[in-house]
DNA sequence: CAGGCTAGGTTTCCGACAGGAACCAGCAGG
DNA sequence: CCTGCTGGTTCCTGTCGGAAACCTAGCCTG
């Protein structure tokens, strides 16, 4: 194949984070999850409280924002706080690691709040009539 | 997902992509999905075609990534070019829109590259073995 | 003293969705 | 004639997300 002609696959090597066996491809699909990234930029302030986060997130359910903390927990991202008081007071805060997760994320909510409007616009003008219920 | 109404209470302002009704938040959960940024990815170097990327991803099924092509190309992200021949040919690229995209993707990316490590190391912390029970 | 409140977590049930595999279309070649 | 190549769709199923109820455990109130 020619030099740079054809550029579409020959960019990727062993370590770039697309390719299955890559170990960024892990950490790509630990954070593509529904709830992660909103939880990990809810923390992103300092410490918070697990009703704190429920009612600031709005319309997640406690059973998921338990489960995205554990899993953050467990990667190393977020760190648990139990005090043992009554009634319980529980809060979570980043780790180093995990405030470093903040800077990428931080560019993706900026591209979002900048180009979500033409998203939308986007998708606005391919599905036009969303609430047509004309069966 | 029901939006519903929540008062946002500490210091995120109603432009954040935090909260349920900002349109940020929309476009965040775009991509949080388990194989957009791949697939994004994937297109950042320029037309690949469809059994390409299922080759090049791995791990993806053709449903999976056809439904996923069809999503980004209806938020104006992707373009689709169907050539009429035999065999039938399909080529994706992306957008202008959906190449500002690449670049926070990127700094995701990057940042898995250099913590994905870390991240494996803690989970591997976290969870050693579930056989040890000092309780 | 009994019952309710708070706050975090877990459990259960159910609906929705992801994913795999099979099938379809349409022409070329053995 | 029948198969294969390529992209897409449909069917079926397993898994996951979401809502609501239940639990713990001390304190407050009646």
């Amino acid at each position: 194949m020619g030099a740079g002609t054809f550029g579409a696959m020959s960019g990727f090597g062993p370590g770039d984070p697309f390719l299955a066996d890559c170990p960024a491809r892990l950490a790509v699909e630990l954070i593509a999850d529904k709830w992660t990234v909103v939880v990990l930029y809810g923390l992103s302030k300092g410490p918070v409280r697990h009703g704190e986060l429920i009612e600031l997130i709005g319309g997640i359910s406690r059973k998921m924002l338990t489960q995205t903390l554990r899993r953050l927990s467990a990667h190393g991202l977020v760190r648990r706080h139990a005090y043992v008081e009554v009634p319980p007071r529980v809060e979570y805060e980043l780790t180093p690691l995990g405030a470093t997760l903040i800077e990428p994320i931080h560019m993706l909510t900026e591209w979002a709040r900048a180009n979500g409007d033409a998203v939308l616009d986007a998708l606005d003008a391919a599905d036009p009539e969303p609430v047509a219920h004309s069966d």
